[in-house]
DNA sequence: CACGGCATGTAATAAGTTACATGATTTA
DNA sequence: TAAATCATGTAACTTATTACATGCCGTG
């Protein structure tokens, strides 16, 4: 499973570009795949390669050209069997938690920026989920924006009473329980 | 903030051999990084070339040689100095929620199964957090912990809570709320 | 006798990140 | 006039994954 394999995913409902196909990942996907640019536009050119996908150039006035991708009949069997064959990993990569886990090696402004950097993004993620409530897409889609959401209010509260000791002792965040 | 860094945050607090690292990862950081030995033992070598860690070579009667690794002055130097210079990201890589997401793709056993399997991986997780509280590392340790914890819990409810309706109706998981 | 723990590594590959490169249009 | 949106891509680099390769010891 990998940028190729949801770029699939997306062109599952849908023909798109590489740019529809980035925002994609900005609202629907966000809470559980990155990709950039970097990454979409080579896949996108590797599933050319493999027939995964049809291109069509849409000229378009006063813009540069839009390139619209369609699966193919082999690009839905490809994701189809890919999406059996996945094996259901789920793996966080927190470099907040390591600061955190090493907070004793840092100056507690450093560990108080970290916090505050962190929960303003958590806080941004579940606004993204809640207003993905809007459209939605599929039920699958539905509940990957529960659980997310479970999880990022449940962290938010609990930072944020963390917080609440860092104010009112101005000691480092870990210190009590 | 990659594998490198992590193995001299280990370093920080005593020496360990790569295996010894390895089971820092395992009981410590697996909740918000993931490493094998195929990137620890190059990150050692590579840590000794930059001098951030010198060797000690043990010999063992019956058992293999150990490589004992000591962190120098300048390896807390540069430990340090990336820990503030590292951006508090927390990234978030799921195969099993690109699944849930594109559920509508898949049978519905195998939704079942990536459920079951993810329950009981989480599970797992809380476990071993929990059993982490007796070794209080540090504060921080500690704070990371927890935060973990409280997100692992909170997505076991909600798992559990998934399950049962599926259970009670054999429908897919995300069909109502 | 099989399995898990102890102990080290390499090599090939796959994958993703970052910076670079360009440029018009719309909106505040 | 600065910034955001639309729109495409490449190249160099860094990183991690996977499989391979070896072998003893203790326990059930």
């Amino acid at each position: 499973m990998d940028v190729k394999h949801l770029c699939l995913g997306v062109l599952s409902s849908g023909p798109a570009s590489g740019y529809d196909i980035k925002k994609h990942f900005e609202s629907s996907f966000k809470h559980f795949f990155v990709a950039g640019y970097g990454s979409i536009y080579p896949a996108l050119s590797r599933l050319l390669e493999l027939r995964y996908v049809e291109v069509e150039r849409l000229e378009q006035e006063r813009l540069p050209d839009k390139k619209l991708y369609r699966i193919t009949a082999a690009g839905r069997h490809a994701f189809q069997s890919a999406l059996e064959n996945t094996v259901p990993r789920h793996k966080v990569r927190s470099e907040f938690l390591a600061m955190m886990h090493f907070s004793e090696w840092l100056p507690p402004e450093s560990v108080r920026d970290a916090l505050e950097v962190h929960l303003s993004e958590l806080e941004q993620l579940r606004d993204t989920l809640e207003l993905a409530e809007q459209a939605v897409a599929s039920t699958g889609a539905e509940f990957s924006r529960r659980y997310s959401l479970v999880s990022t209010t449940a962290l938010i509260d609990f930072l944020q009473q963390q917080r609440q000791h860092l104010d009112r002792k101005g000691m480092n965040p870990a210190a009590r329980r």
